[in-house]
DNA sequence: CATCCACAGGAAAACGCGGTTG
DNA sequence: CAACCGCGTTTTCCTGTGGATG
């Protein structure tokens, strides 16, 4: 028993030096290769209210957007000569600064406006998620009155637009809404659009102003038109960023997040390259930039070419694994059949039989229907579509024609799934 | 050149499911 | 409560087809 006790103590006391030892190390090690010296302005969700307006009034100070912003401000400067400017639609694609640009130009024409003693006051309404009617009318109370978090649910929609009208009535000037995703009012959009553009106005003696954001263009046409009418509107559209954009938001957050001795600078110029490219949403270029970083601190501590050639890399292998999890079962299960024989070595292409076979194997399995093969058909295509599979039509002869279904995918990505 | 394979893919019928009406 | 719609999905049926092969 003592002689136990005596060799875990030995034991606790050497392994515990040890992993002191390595803790050590280990941190010193890491701290060698840390490139993130602030994390939170890689991430605009962590990054607290006032600094965030901050890092956006420089980005707009390095003539970003310089477009859109004088769009939206000669849209805006009728105010200042006492002139009501009529509703504004924002169209453009995520990522394309739409909600940024707005709060800020609006936030900046606030404070212009009351130097010149003109009352000018804005409300910003989020509906990024889904909402419903009341959960639009709330949204709005809230926005209007902070004191309150959240009205409960049960009380009467009617309840609801008193207390709004109530608010705003007290209030003089121009009273501009700021709506964000405002095609995502379910299932009655109109309803939400006839108040505040029919009902609100009539009620209350203040202007209103109504900026509306959207990333969908044709939102427009699913709307009653009736309603349309009443928002006597102007079209602004936001195209996406460029490559020179890009460039400049990535060159502002490295400079506010990274040790700059350890950036090469081409490494920016390729990540702007590239989300540029693909969709051009700043979003996902700031992501791109963090998981570079992240590859950066994991492998040579340096952040240049090749660490963004292998975030890029990463970042495709994330998507695909994500596009393939979201698949409905039999496309799953359909696309397990296509790699199941092209895994084999010697075996680089199937045909629609032989993965029609292996899908019923695999339904059997897992005892569940398969589906015809017209229908499999078409899942094909569909797979083909999203580019997991390579599937051309070919003409083999008299042997028949038929799809040729070749691997598109990496090896690792197939086996993780299969 | 005609033939004929093995499927592509269009059309229409059948099914499934929530919602509505008599 | 059954009958009936409406609409999206699935099955059934069918016609079409590129080119190796005899």
């Amino acid at each position: 028993m003592s002689d136990r006790k005596k060799l875990k103590k030995d034991c606790n006391i050497s392994g515990k030096d040890c992993t002191e030892e390595l803790i050590e190390s280990l941190h010193a090690f890491r701290k060698n290769r840390a490139i993130l010296i602030n994390p939170d302005y890689l991430d605009d969700e962590k990054l607290p209210e006032d600094e965030r307006s901050k890092v956006l009034k420089e980005i707009f100070n390095r003539n970003i957007r310089e477009k859109q912003l004088s769009r939206i401000i000669s849209h805006l400067t009728p105010i200042l000569d006492n002139a009501c400017p009529p509703s504004a639609l924002i169209y453009g694609p995520t990522g394309s600064g739409k909600t940024v640009s707005l709060i800020h130009v609006l936030s900046t024409f606030c404070t212009f406006a009351q130097k010149r003693n003109i009352e000018f006051n804005y409300y910003y309404i989020d509906l990024t998620s889904p909402k419903s009617f009341f959960a639009a009318l709330n949204e709005m109370a809230i926005s209007l009155d902070a004191t309150n978090r959240k009205y409960r649910k049960g009380i009467p929609v009617e309840y609801m637009q008193t207390k709004i009208i109530n608010a705003i009535s007290k209030m003089k000037g121009y009273l501009c809404f700021l709506i964000d995703e405002a095609d995502n009012i379910k299932p009655n959009p109109d309803l939400f659009l006839t108040f505040i553009a029919k009902t609100l106005p009539r009620k209350v003696s203040c202007r209103l102003l109504y900026i509306l954001i959207t990333n969908r263009l044709d939102w427009e046409k699913t709307l009653d038109s009736r309603i349309l009418s009443f928002f006597k509107k102007t079209d602004i559209l936001f195209e996406p960023y460029d490559a020179m954009d890009l460039l400049e938001i990535l060159k502002l957050r490295s400079e506010k997040a990274l040790d700059q001795k350890k950036v090469d600078q081409a490494a920016l110029h390729k990540i702007s390259a590239y989300a540029s490219q693909e969709t051009g949403d700043a979003r996902m270029a700031v992501e791109l930039l963090s998981k570079a970083v992240r590859v950066g601190e994991e492998t040579t501590g340096f952040l240049g070419v090749t660490e963004v050639d292998a975030a890029e890399k990463r970042l495709e292998v994330d998507k695909t694994t994500e596009l393939i999890n979201t698949l409905a079962v039999h496309q799953k299960l359909a696309l397990q059949s296509c790699y199941y024989s092209l895994i084999k070595p010697d075996i680089k292409k199937v045909t629609t039989g032989q993965a029609y076979k292996n899908y019923q194997k695999l339904c059997d399995q897992r005892q569940n229907r398969a589906l015809s093969q017209r229908r499999f058909c078409d899942m094909i295509s569909f797979l083909d579509l999203y580019g997991l599979i390579n599937a051309r039509v070919i003409s083999m002869g008299r042997y028949g024609k038929t799809r040729e279904i070749i691997s598109s995918l990496p090896e690792q990505i197939i086996e993780k799934f299969l």
